[in-house]
DNA sequence: CGTTCATAGTGAACAACGTTCATTATACTG
DNA sequence: CAGTATAATGAACGTTGTTCACTATGAACG
């Protein structure tokens, strides 16, 4: 009777240990050179048990992005709640900074999301939600008179591409000869976020981009 | 004598017919179904005898993505030197909206050298000279104190930035509901480029980011 | 306790992959 | 025509993802 429902427990454990071996040597070792019988060996089963679990290698990636998509979910969702008290444009920008500092931490999952090229796109994965956070964070902004009257949609989508951009950069092309990593965040979300606050000429907080020319 | 040459330019041709023809199976049927034995069986020859021409697979890429970037270079060289009356805030946004352009015509192309992960990244590629073109228009607008004195540098980086993100955005992720696509990328490029200008209060050309909210 | 039966797990098999290499065909030179 | 350098082959190797007929396991029931 309860048999069963343990066998289901264990079903469960058992799929995410697979998800947790197949995430290890991911990491360790790159995405094209894992490979589904080196997951079944790392876990002491035979190729074919992955398949009691997984329909297919695709479909096993897609759980592995999801339940890095759901972090990063969490942690922005964390934020949009917390510090209530804070300016609406620290609060974006903050996100905003969350969102490249999430890829640059976890450089396999923003791969798994949106570098590498899926055969046919299926689901459009769940960046939807996270994208809504996006949305509320810029709304915020123009009710707050903080930012002019901007279309908010158009807005968060060229946020995103400012971001989506420094973030995936600085994954694949690590040999680039990059300024400071710090400045250079700060620079690409001063530089787009300020262009829509009502008053530009208040200029705290956009420090570098009035930096002297350094000669890098 | 002179048979030997006419070998050699054989051997070039054949070469050239083999990247012809990789790039058409590579645009058809996308980078994961590209294979070596199709690339082969596609021009009637042995799987054997393309490498004869290229050390193996990674290397066929690499001079694919060679011949994409040659492209976009001299793209963007024309602009460079065409055009030399014109403001070089006008100069250097137009370049930018090449770039995507670019992009957004050939996204093989920009695949290939950008968003395909390579293993371990051998040759910085050709992104230089490219980079040069856009140094050199950020730094003619700080010269004619068009722009705040910016670093030349970080903000050459911030900007490439921003529009590889809209230009990779919009190849990966073609069914997202993204607003009217040059509104989108006019957005882009604008809240990047006006709030390095001198006299932000300006405000002719950047007519879509003071839009009303539309609910798209 | 012995039988039944669903399920877990196996591992051999398949087709396709990138790559190598001994072998053969080809086309030029002397 | 003989000799030779090069072009091209295709069989082979070791992978890969995936399938499937099969066996082992362990709970349920008479």
């Amino acid at each position: 009777m309860n048999a069963i429902l343990r066998r289901k427990q264990h079903k469960a454990e058992l799929k995410t240990q697979i998800l947790a071996a197949a995430r290890e040597i991911f990491v360790r070792d790159g995405y094209e050179s894992f490979s589904m019988r080196k997951l079944a060996q790392r876990i002491d089963y035979s190729p074919g048990s992955i398949y009691l679990h997984f329909k297919n290698k695709e479909e096993l990636f897609e759980s592995l992005v999801e339940e890095s998509f759901d972090r990063l979910l969490r942690a922005l969702n964390r934020l949009k709640n917390g510090h209530a008290h804070q300016d609406p444009v620290a609060k974006l920008k903050t996100g905003l900074r969350a969102y490249i500092d999430f890829g640059l931490r976890n450089p396999n999952d923003y791969r798994f999301a949106f570098l590498l090229r899926r055969p046919l796109q299926r689901r459009p994965y769940k960046v939807h939600p996270a994208f809504d956070v996006m949305r509320y964070l810029v709304g915020r902004c123009v009710e707050e008179k903080r930012f002019r009257p901007v279309d908010v949609e158009s807005t968060s989508q060229a946020l995103w591409a400012a971001i989506h951009g420094i973030t995936s950069l600085l994954i694949q092309r690590p040999t680039f000869p990059w300024v400071a990593r710090r400045q250079l965040i700060d620079q690409v979300i001063n530089n787009a976020v300020d262009s829509l606050m009502l008053r530009p000429d208040q200029e705290e907080e956009t420090g570098v981009s009035h930096a002297q020319p350094s000669g890098v």
